[in-house]
Order: structure tokens, then C-alpha cells, then sequence
DNA sequence: TACAACATTAGAGTGTGGTCTATACTTGTT
DNA sequence: AACAAGTATAGACCACACTCTAATGTTGTA
């Protein structure tokens, strides 16, 4: 597929999609039987990739931690050891995300019980 | 105390200290009995102020989402109702967060297991 | 009194992650 | 053939959250 499918498949603008093109997150492949053009063509790996990248933002990976997790998830240039190596990196960093969430969210539970309490 | 001492304090430098009075998460107060000078005086409050802002920033939260959290729970401008709609607001996007969050852990739970038998 | 250390303000510069514009070419429809 | 819609590239622009520099003045110690 071409770049406007994929947009409208993620839901993900062609800037966007182009930005992470050049950040190295995903590569479209250009189709060398045709000569009039060098359009770039997508394929179903892309749009798992830009879902990942989509909820990788969301949870707060920086792009280029999630060029590493890509790396070690669809690429074979890294060994299997390595590759777990980033994954597990990236499940204590989750965990100690969770972790500082669930203290913050304690301590917007005090705020609330002081606020009521000076409110009698 | 001035602005020296409360960065180290809290290990903030005075660049963001004064990053953070220009952006209305603290202020300082002017000893109106000195004459000779203007310099900001903080108190322990900033102190706090500042640990919270740290706190909050490590989880995502963004300058502005942590002024309204300092407004909620600092001054006495806004009713208590709304005090604690600002802080309902914020348990909300940190359990969203925490959700998010588990969902990521799944999921690179799930690559691992595949890189695991991939390998074999 | 010299001088280092500290204070203030304004404003410039940086890195991240987009977002948009301009230019030029290609494709598909009428 | 005309023309809207799609594509590629380079580079400008933006918001956020700092981070630093320059200029100028104040304070505290030798």
C-alpha cells in the first residue's frame, strides 16, 4: 500500500509517517519494476509497527526507545540474548513506571482526604 | 532561604528553579524590609512544591497539568468542589496510565516468549 | 578594598517530536 | 487534454521543557 492508505489505516497523518521514516522506526520499500515513479510501498509489518510506536508514545518510550524496541523485535542483526536484554530493560522500566504512578496516585488520595477534611 | 540554597536542596538547578517561577508553579517573596537588593526568598513550601513537581514530572505529567495540581492544592482560590474535580481528573489519566502501562508489559512479555522460541 | 560567590533580568540556544509549506512530479478521472 | 488528488524532498516552523549567556548589581570574606 501507498503512504495515504497507511495514514488512513493508523489514523496517523503522512507528516507523521514520513517523520518516522526518516527516524528509522519504519522503511517502505520501493517497487523496482516501476520506472516512472519511486513511490514508497507499505506493508502489514508497517502498520504493526506504527500500532507499537502508537502505544509505546503513549505509555511515555521516548522514539528512540522504541527504535530499540523495534530493533530487537524485528530485525535478525541482533542475537537473541541481546534482544532479551533490551526487552527486559524495558519491563523494569515499565515496572518502576507503575511503580512511581501508584505513589503519585497515593499521594493525590491524601490531597483529596485533606481537602474534604479542611472543607468541615 | 535564597535561591542558592534551595537548589541544592532539592538538586534542581537555579536555571529551573527560575524556569519554574516564570512558568507559576512557585514563587518567591521579596523581604520588603531590605532595601539594598531584590532577592527571592523560598520557604519550605516551595520545598514541597518542588519534590511534587519532580514527582509529577516522572510520571508524564506535563508543567501545565502540575500547575493546576499546585492550584488545587495550594491556595484557596477555587472552591473545594473544584479542588477535587482537578484531583479526580488526575486519578483518572494515572489509572489510564497504569492500564496502558500493563498493556505494554503484556505485550513485550509476549515478544520475549517469542524471541525465546524463535530461537530454538 | 579587592574579589569570589551569588542574585536578577532578558533573551538566546537546545533537543525532542512533530507539523506544515513549497516545489515538482505522477496518477487517475472526466 | 485538463485537472484534482496523490507522492517525494527539503527545509521552515512550532510547542515544550529546559539550559545557558550576557549584563549588571549585591554580599561576604581575606
Amino acid at each position: 500500500m501507498l503512504i495515504n492508505e497507511l495514514s488512513k489505516l493508523t489514523g496517523i497523518t503522512t507528516h507523521t509517517i514520513r517523520f518516522y521514516e526518516k527516524s528509522g522506526l519504519i522503511q517502505g520499500k520501493r517497487d523496482s519494476t516501476v520506472k516512472s515513479n519511486n513511490y514508497f510501498h507499505y506493508d502489514e509489518e508497517t502498520v504493526e509497527k506504527l500500532a507499537l510506536i502508537r502505544d509505546a508514545k503513549s505509555v511515555g518510550f521516548t522514539i528512540s526507545e522504541i527504535a530499540q524496541l523495534i530493533h530487537a523485535w524485528y530485525t535478525n542483526e541482533i542475537s537473541t540474548a541481546e534482544k532479551l536484554a533490551v526487552l527486559d530493560e524495558k519491563l523494569v522500566s515499565i515496572e518502576e513506571r507503575i511503580k512511581q504512578l501508584k505513589e503519585m496516585k497515593k499521594l493525590i488520595g491524601q490531597f483529596k482526604k485533606e481537602v474534604i477534611q479542611n472543607d468541615c
